[in-house]
RNA sequence: GGCCCCUUGGUCAAGCGGUUAAGACACCUCCCUUUCACGGAGGUAACAGGGGUUCGAAUCCCCUAGGGGUCACCA
């Protein structure tokens, strides 16, 4: 056993990369990387009637999008495969046999109406659900009487009386629990497949994982695998119960919860931007030390220290995400926000599949004048509407700066301009010239002369530069809302 | 209900026996900008309650309350 950081993240291909897994894997990331360690993906697919197809791709390929790299798994393999558990059953079955041979586990005919009937009884008279122990020591003839039956087995795992077991959480400190308080639990299925609690303690011994971060939702997952550690005789990693995300309700997210975007494909597909959304998870549970809380991933990998992983739970702040995603977009590359704002203007209608020149101007235009104000790529299309009304809906306060005296002159002089200029003048360039030239004609500037401009243009009085928005507006639209305006 | 965990502003959080109790988001105000936003400068706002221990408690202990997790042949 060497004393090799060796974590893991362990997903059941069930969904997609969800936003509480993915800040699972992060940290086990961050933890691997920081202390020089392997981080390892191992797929626990134990649960065949909740496999989804795509699920297991669909897992790497969002972690691959947050930045998040691997040592070891099933598209890496390493020393220590397979790295999915239905490929590892007969690694488990060897372990069974033990258990079975130095009676630490025993078959266990019930049926799932018994065992539901035992529960509900239990219930009804107040007491803890948990399993009798009936067929912990069947004779061999009930046994084979059960066989002849036609029952088929599961397989317990004998739990010892009277035992206390207690592990040094890596988040929470001491936590003990006493082993009277679980039944004998099932590790093997009917169907031959090893259940969760027992197939992560055999993969994570043979895997050589030093330790073991996940979610509070498992801590009483671990004494039952400390039960497994200590039947084989195997010393234990060291755990890390992480706080759970929850929702405003201050519940744990769930997945059918849709106030709350969850999946890391949605940011995708909203045009969030990886390392935004990587940062924000980071600070979801976890603190930084001093009063920074913008860091990129080498950063993050440098200064992570798991002594600092809080312990109750983080509310998702749905605000503090925009605000970090629009602060990563205001940093990023001009093309590479253009980039991410396309495909959505394309959804919408707004530029064709197959962008042509004048299309791919236009959006840069677009994307340039609205760059700071974007939260995340799907925004541009709310922003864009401005360009695309039919036709503009007044409010009182536009309407009373059209009602100013000077209106007509100013709105009738920029109209002269914009024609006078023609299809060449009109350029976002050549744009404050032309109202330059409307002020010289009727000398009227500032406030009076911009505004009149801006809300017979677009119905609104604020707005992004309005050099900009004329040219985006196209000249078209410009000399009929103008004419509309005069009339 | 049993067991386990948690409790600092609206939210995330720093703090590890002595602080004017950081910082960030949100909110508000002002400045910048002939609009809005961006940006800048300020501001409002917190130790769940009660007992101890201590010269001194947000920090340590106990109790109460509240919240959460978990009690599957799901992971």
């Amino acid at each position: 056993m060497s004393n090799k950081v060796r974590v893991r993240y362990a997903p059941s291909p069930t969904g997609h990369l969800h936003i509480g897994n993915a800040r699972t894997a992060i940290f086990n990331y961050l933890f691997a990387r920081h202390h020089g360690g392997e981080f390892i993906i191992r797929i626990e697919d134990t649960d065949v009637k909740r496999n989804v197809a795509g699920g297991e791709e669909s897992q790497l390929k969002y972690l691959k999008w947050l930045g998040v790299d691997w040592d070891e798994s099933v598209d890496r393999p390493g020393e220590y495969g397979p790295y999915r558990q239905t490929e590892r059953l007969d690694i488990y079955r060897a372990h069974t046999q033990q258990l079975l041979d130095r009676k630490l586990a025993y078959p266990c005919y019930c049926t799932e109406e018994e065992l539901e009937k035992e529960r509900e009884e239990q219930s009804a008279r107040g007491e803890t659900p948990k399993y009798s122990g009936r067929c912990r020591h069947l004779s061999a003839e009930e046994r084979a009487k059960f066989e002849a039956e036609g029952r088929v087995a599961s397989t317990r795992f004998t739990v010892p009386a009277d035992r206390t077991y207690t592990f040094h959480d890596i988040v929470k400190g001491e936590i003990s629990f006493r082993s009277d308080d679980f039944g004998d639990f099932v590790i093997v299925k009917k169907d031959g497949i090893p259940t969760y609690n027992y197939a992560v303690a055999v993969d994570d011994h043979l895997m050589e994982i030093s330790h073991v971060l996940r979610g509070e939702d498992h801590i009483t997952n671990t004494p039952r695998q400390l039960m497994i550690y200590e039947a084989f005789d195997w010393a234990p990693p060291q755990f890390g119960h992480m706080t759970l995300i929850v929702n405003d309700q201050r519940k744990k997210l769930s997945k059918r919860d849709e106030s709350i975007v969850q999946f890391i494909q949605q940011y995708d597909d909203l045009g969030y931007l990886p390392e935004a959304l990587f940062n924000f998870i980071t600070l979801l549970g976890w603190s930084p030390e001093g009063e920074e809380e913008i860091y990129g991933r080498e950063q993050l990998i440098e200064i992570f220290n798991e002594n600092r992983l809080s312990k109750s739970p983080a509310v998702f702040d749905t605000a503090k995400l925009s605000w970090l995603n629009q602060h990563y977009l205001k940093q990023a590359e001009a093309e590479r926000v253009i980039r991410l704002c396309i495909p959505h203007l394309q959804s919408a209608g707004r530029i064709s599949s197959e962008p042509s020149e004048r299309e791919l101007e236009w959006s840069t235009a677009l994307v340039t004048l609205f760059r700071d104000h974007l939260r995340f790529g799907a925004e541009i299309v709310a922003q864009s509407d401005l360009f695309f009304q039919e036709s503009l809906a007044f409010d009182d306060e536009a309407k009373a700066v059209l009602a100013e005296e000077t209106v007509p002159a100013v709105l009738g002089a920029f109209l002269k301009e914009i024609e006078g200029a023609g299809e060449e003048g009109f350029s976002i360039d050549n744009m404050k010239s032309l109202i330059k030239a409307v002020q010289t004609a009727t000398g009227v500037k500032g406030k009076g002369l911009f505004m009149p401009i801006r809300v017979a243009l677009t119905g609104q009085t604020h707005g992004p530069d309005l050099n900009g928005t004329i040219w985006l507006l196209g000249r078209d639209k410009v000399l009929k809302r103008l004419k509309e305006q005069l009339a």
